[in-house]
DNA sequence: CCAAGGATTGGC
DNA sequence: CCAATCCTTGGA
């Protein structure tokens, strides 16, 4: 079952966590594209010097100032997509980033990896960021609850946001061969 | 306008 | 380890 903006509509640390073990669906032009999540992050505040949004409410992280329930997702490095669900509530900016997966249905690429994943599931920036995760085209569907333990690790690639890149808010499941390198503790 | 650098990836 | 590749941002 598809979840609701309420689930969204939380700090982002707490919903970087319940994501974990959902699954991530883009209907594809009726093709229907999905992998199990195990792996975020949370970008969480104004303050957070890892986030698009320590410049403030630019062109590019403006979204995240805004309704929670909404895709963000970028190009990074001119060549990967990254797809993030914003979270919270409007005027504090928050995302999570869906760095990887465990293939269900439908995947064209590996799912390790942010990049790789919007691969995977055929997410474009173009067309997908600003798109409401309660549409019917990309949205992420309640399932039974995880069986790895949780571990909490710093953030991946985050070394120029000083104190920030500290905070254990990388999320992922104990033990699960899709999550990607840098491995946790 | 220009320069700098990035929430990555894959190849050497 | 490092280059690819283009977009975003801040500053002149």
């Amino acid at each position: 079952m598809k979840l609701a903006r309420s689930f969204y509509a939380r700090d982002a640390r707490k919903v970087a966590k319940a994501l974990l073990g959902k699954a991530l669906v883009h209907i594809d032009g009726g093709v229907r594209r999905a992998a199990r999540i195990v792996e975020t992050e949370a970008y969480h505040g104004e303050d957070d010097e890892a986030s698009h949004a320590r410049f403030g409410p630019t062109r590019r992280a403006g979204i995240m100032f805004g309704p929670p329930g909404i895709a963000y997702v970028y190009l990074i490095y001119g060549r990967s997509h990254c797809a993030n669900v914003v979270t919270g509530t409007e005027g504090c900016p928050s995302a999570v980033l869906l760095r990887a997966g465990e293939p269900i249905e439908g995947c064209l690429h590996s799912t390790i990896g942010p990049g790789n994943l919007c691969r995977a599931l055929a997410i474009h920036r173009d067309a997908h960021n600003g798109l409401d995760l309660e549409s019917d085209e990309l949205f992420v569907e309640d399932g039974p609850a995880p069986r790895e333990r949780i571990i909490a690790s710093p953030r991946v690639n985050v070394g120029f946001a000083g104190s920030w890149a500290e905070k254990p808010w990388r999320y992922t499941l104990q033990g699960n061969r899709f999550v990607s390198k840098p491995w946790p503790d």
